[in-house]
DNA sequence: GTCTATAAATAGATAGAC
DNA sequence: GTCTATCTATTTATAGAC
């Protein structure tokens, strides 16, 4: 946290943009020292190797997600102001750290290789704490019992994908179709809470 | 086409199961020749590189669902109906090329860097021809006017993130969740038809 | 803490025999 | 069409000076 972390801190977010944007085998250690202005042997100066600091940006980007999810399903509100807030809170995390949305598509589509069991416990902790969220509802007879993974699929789908394709969505616009580009955060989130408190209150 | 092809296909067929599962720089050329039962010389017999050989595969992905959703839009059904043929054709491709799910989401990820132009047009043509069907059933009465991107993303994260993630939902299943392996395409369908239409038809 | 230099492995791509 | 052998560049990782 001192200045004695400061190349530490460096390193890691280089290390965090890049990945996002290259994949782990396509991002070289080279490549990171020099976006963290840096030389290579720094990197393996502050950490094990290459796989190591990868984990640790999985570790903090997972653990982040997981840890606020959590706090949600525990707040002691209403279900819907629950969703609302998951939902909300799901988009905050994503925009605070814009690497997450690209790794996370790639960790899924990988199959997870470089999750180890505790970072999947966060990921998993993100779906276990909707599921409690919309059993809490069942229970209040606010909500109609909807599977947990299809409701989950539903918001973390549309909502990656906006972080992750904005670069996408760019050229798209570019292309010819009017409002690609200009889409906002605000109005992903607006509709992804009322696609979902439509289906989970069974106005659908 | 003939037994002259037949390498020619199996370097193909390889490299997309490869570039799925590993990303483009996380393929080597001898991975996929090997996977191939080949030599790695005959990937630059078939191909003129490794980028042209992933280009390749990019364009028969999106070239086969740019083109079936186009279908889906010219034909001479209801708005309603288009909507939910729309979506069971995107899960119907998904499933036929499974490389086709995890790679879509590399490429998103990554900002498209491999997508040439005309490839880009078939991505785009695949909102566009959503788009139309929207715009047909509001001209019809049957549709509340809503950003096709906003319906796309709805439509195409979930389904796609089914389709990705079977490999981690294993693992997650293992850890505890139960039914996360055993979602179905079926169930997956049913219930993106059915949300997408109950925002559409204003039943939200 | 930070650097240069380098080892050792692996990658993409080609030449040329059969 | 298919192979072996090889060239060249790049990559991860380490040794050791300052």
């Amino acid at each position: 946290m001192a200045a004695a972390d400061a190349s530490r801190d460096r390193v890691f977010a280089a290390a965090a943009t890049a990945f996002a944007a290259h994949g782990f085998a396509g991002t070289s250690v080279d490549r990171i020292a020099h976006a963290a202005r840096l030389n290579k042997a720094m990197i393996y100066y502050h950490f094990r190797n290459k796989a190591e600091l990868y984990r640790e940006i999985l570790r903090d980007m997972f653990g982040a997600v997981g840890a606020r999810a959590g706090a949600v399903a525990a707040s002691n509100r209403p279900p819907a102001d629950k969703v609302r807030e998951f939902i909300d809170t799901f988009a905050t995390e994503a925009e605070a750290r814009p690497h997450f949305p690209p790794i996370w598509f790639r960790e899924v589509a990988e199959g997870g290789p470089h999750l180890d069991d505790a970072t999947l416990g966060d990921m998993t902790g993100v779906l276990k704490s909707l599921a409690s969220i919309i059993e809490e509802g069942v229970r209040a007879g606010a909500f109609c019992p909807i599977s947990p993974l299809l409701v989950h699929a539903g918001i973390v789908g549309p909502v990656l994908l906006f972080f992750a394709s904005a670069g996408i969505r760019r050229r798209v616009e570019r292309s010819g179709v009017r409002g690609a580009a200009t889409l906002t955060r605000g109005e992903v989130v607006a509709h992804v809470q009322r696609v979902t408190l439509g289906l989970l209150e069974g106005r659908t």
